[in-house]
DNA sequence: CTCTGGGCTGTAAGCGCTTCCACTGCCCGC
DNA sequence: GCGGGCAGTGGAAGCGCTTACAGCCCAGAG
C-alpha cells in the first residue's frame, strides 16, 4: 500500500494536518468550505488514514485477539463466527491464534497481546501461569468455555444441569453400565462428568473413569475400541465428534447402535443430525458463546473491572435415536 | 497493557534507546556487558516492544488479512486452520473478516487493508471493482477458490476434471435425468457445472439450469423440495451441506436415497462420511488450500510480482453409498 | 609515538497520526 | 464603541520504535 499521508492531503487542501484530522473525524469545528476542500483532496489522493498512526496516537488498537486450541471441526468455527460478527459491529478487528501442537506458544501469545486491546482465551488452551501473567499486565481478558481465571471474565454454556438431565434420560432408557469417552480437561467436560457421576451415584450406579482421547472422530474411534470391550449399555462422549468415532468403532465390532450400545454426544454439530443413527446430544449456543465473549471483552476494554465471574448460557437436550429405541420426542423438523 | 517503553529500559540499563533496540534485535554490534545490562532491565521491567512502534518504524505489519463470505460450516474453518498454521510459521498474525450479509463491507475491508501487509480473499466475497481498487493500490492479494483477478495470485482446487469424473461415474450407474442444486457463482461451482454439462452433453444428456440456493443444509432442503418434484435420477449438489439438505428433502417426500434418487455432494466434510446414506462427494484439500494461499501471499509481500495466475490443487473422487446401489469401491477404512 | 580502522554507543530524524494550546478574526451585547 | 466569547485554524508535542550518521575510544600497525 503506497498510500498517501495526511500531510499530502493537508498540502493539497491548503490546510494544516490538524484541520484534516478534525475534518475527517468530526472532532472540533471545521468550516463547511474547509471540510469540502479536505473531502476533495482525500478523494483525489484516495487517502485512508494509516491504522498504525491512528493507533499509536490514540493508544489503542481497536482489535481483539482470540486464542483457540484448534480450528478444525465445526465447534470453533461457529463460536468464532459469533465472535467476529459482534466484534465487527463494535468496530473491532479480530486476530486469531491457534495453538494446536505448536511450539513457542507463550511467545506467540505475548506477541498477539501487543497487537490487541484484549484477549479471549478458549478453555485450557494456555497454562494458568501465562494467564496470570497476562492478566497481571492489565490486559483485558475473557475466558471461553471454562470458569474465570483471576483477573478475567468468563462465559461458558451450562454443563451440570444438562449432563444430569442426559444421565437421567439414559437411566430411564434402562441403561445401567455407563462408560465415558473423552478425558477430564479441568474445563467444561470435567463439569459434565462430575454431574454425571453424581447423578448416577444417586441411582446407585458407579461410572469408571473417563477414557482420555483427543476430541476428534479418530480419538473417539480409538477410545471406542477400548471402551466397548467391556460391553457398556451406553457410552457418553465428551463431544459429538468423539461420539461419531465411537459409533464407527461399534460398527466395526459388529455392535448395533443403539440396540447393543447407546451413544451420546455433546454440542449438536451438523453431523450429529445426519449421522446414522442420529445422535442424542446437548446443543450448545455456539454463536451466542462467541457473541457474549465479544461483548464482555468490549466492556472490559472500555474500562469495566474484571469480576472473576462466569456467565452461563443455557443448553438444550436433544434426544435423537442413538440413545435407545424408545424415543421420547417425535423426529425433528427440517 | 500498561507496558513499559524502550526509554525506561534504556534508563534502567544506563544506555541509549538505540542500544537497547540493537541489543534486542541483534542488529549492529553490542558488547557482551551491555547486552547483559539490557537483558536484566528488560526482565525487571517485563518489557515487550510495542508492536505499533515497531510496525510504524519498520513500515510493515507482519500480519495478513483473510476475507470470508462466512465462517459457519466446516469448509472455512479447515481452510483457515491451514492458513493460520503457515502464517504463524512465517511469523505473521492473521486478521479475519467475515462478510456474510453485512452492510458496509467495502469500508470494513479497506479498514482491514490498513492493518495488514496483504489480503486473502475467498471466492466471490468482494465485488470485482473493489478487488481492482485494492490491487491497484499495491496491496498484495491472493484469491482463494477462484481464478486470479488481475494484479493478484490465486489458488483453488481442481474442478472440471473431478466434475467430469463424477458425472461419468453417475452415468455408469445408469442415471440419465440429472438435476443440479446450488447456484452458478462465477467461481468454483460454475466451473464444475460447466464440466458436468459438457460431459453429459457428450453422452446426449441435457441438464436443466442449476437451482440456486444458499450453500447450507437449509438451502439444500428447500432446493431439494423443488427439484425432486421432477423425479430426477440424481441430484448433483454444489457442496455437501446442500446434498445433506437434499437428502432430508427426499426423505420427507418418501423417496429412498439412493434407491429412488441418487445424491452427490462436494468437499467431503465430516458429516458426509457419517450421513445416511454416506455421501458420494469430491474431497478438496482444504488445509492445503489455506496453506498454499499463505505461502503465496508471503511471496507477494516479500516482493514477488503478481502473475495473475492460478495454482490448482488436486481433488479426489470419494464414492460412497448415496450415488447408487452398485458401489465401485469397497467401504472405506476408519 | 602517531595514525588508522574497528567496535561500540549516542543523537536525532523519521514513521503517520491525534490533540492540547495558542492565536486570529468576527459577531454580539452593553 | 468596546470587550468578551467563540468558531476556525495552525503549531507542535507526543505515541514507541528503528536506524542512518557521527563520535568516541582503543588496539594494532607503521
Amino acid at each position: 500500500m503506497s498510500d498517501s499521508t495526511i500531510y499530502e492531503v493537508a498540502r493539497l487542501a491548503g490546510v494544516s494536518i490538524a484541520t484534516v484530522s478534525r475534518a475527517l473525524r468530526g472532532t472540533g469545528p471545521v468550516s463547511a468550505a474547509t471540510r469540502e476542500k479536505v473531502r476533495q483532496a482525500v478523494e483525489q489522493l484516495r487517502f485512508t488514514p494509516s491504522r498504525l498512526g491512528v493507533s499509536l496516537a490514540e493508544g489503542r488498537h481497536a482489535a481483539d485477539g482470540i486464542v483457540f486450541p484448534d480450528l478444525s471441526g465445526p465447534y470453533f468455527g461457529e463460536v468464532l463466527l459469533g465472535y467476529e460478527e459482534v466484534a465487527a459491529e463494535l468496530g473491532r478487528s479480530v486476530l486469531i491464534l491457534s495453538t494446536r501442537d505448536r511450539a513457542g506458544v507463550p511467545e506467540t501469545v505475548k506477541d498477539l497481546a501487543t497487537r490487541v486491546d484484549g484477549l479471549v482465551v478458549f478453555g485450557q488452551t494456555l497454562p494458568d501461569a501465562l494467564l496470570t501473567e497476562l492478566a497481571d499486565s492489565g490486559l483485558p481478558m475473557v475466558m471461553l468455555a471454562r470458569e474465570a481465571h483471576p483477573g478475567t471474565e468468563a462465559v461458558r454454556s451450562e454443563n451440570a444441569g444438562s449432563a444430569e438431565a442426559l444421565a437421567v434420560h439414559l437411566i430411564a432408557h434402562g441403561h445401567r453400565r455407563f462408560a465415558l469417552a473423552g478425558g477430564h480437561d479441568e474445563g467444561d467436560v470435567s463439569q459434565r462428568w462430575t454431574a454425571v457421576a453424581r447423578t448416577l451415584g444417586d441411582h446407585g450406579i458407579t461410572v469408571p473413569r473417563p477414557v482420555e482421547c483427543p476430541y476428534t472422530v479418530e480419538g473417539g474411534h480409538e477410545a471406542g475400541l477400548t471402551l466397548l470391550r467391556d460391553r457398556p449399555d451406553v457410552v457418553m462422549c465428551a463431544d459429538d465428534q468423539v461420539a461419531l468415532g465411537v459409533i464407527l468403532a461399534a460398527e466395526e465390532l459388529g455392535l448395533n447402535v443403539p440396540g447393543d450400545v447407546a451413544v451420546t454426544g455433546w454440542d449438536d454439530i451438523m453431523a450429529a443430525r445426519h449421522s446414522r443413527p442420529a445422535l442424542t446430544t446437548v446443543r450448545q449456543p455456539l454463536r451466542e458463546l462467541g457473541a457474549a465473549a465479544a461483548r464482555l471483552l468490549d466492556e472490559l476494554i472500555a474500562g469495566a473491572e474484571p469480576t472473576d465471574s462466569t456467565r452461563v448460557l443455557a443448553t438444550e437436550l436433544v434426544i435423537r435415536a442413538s440413545c435407545g429405541a424408545h424415543q421420547v420426542h417425535p423426529p425433528e423438523e427440517q
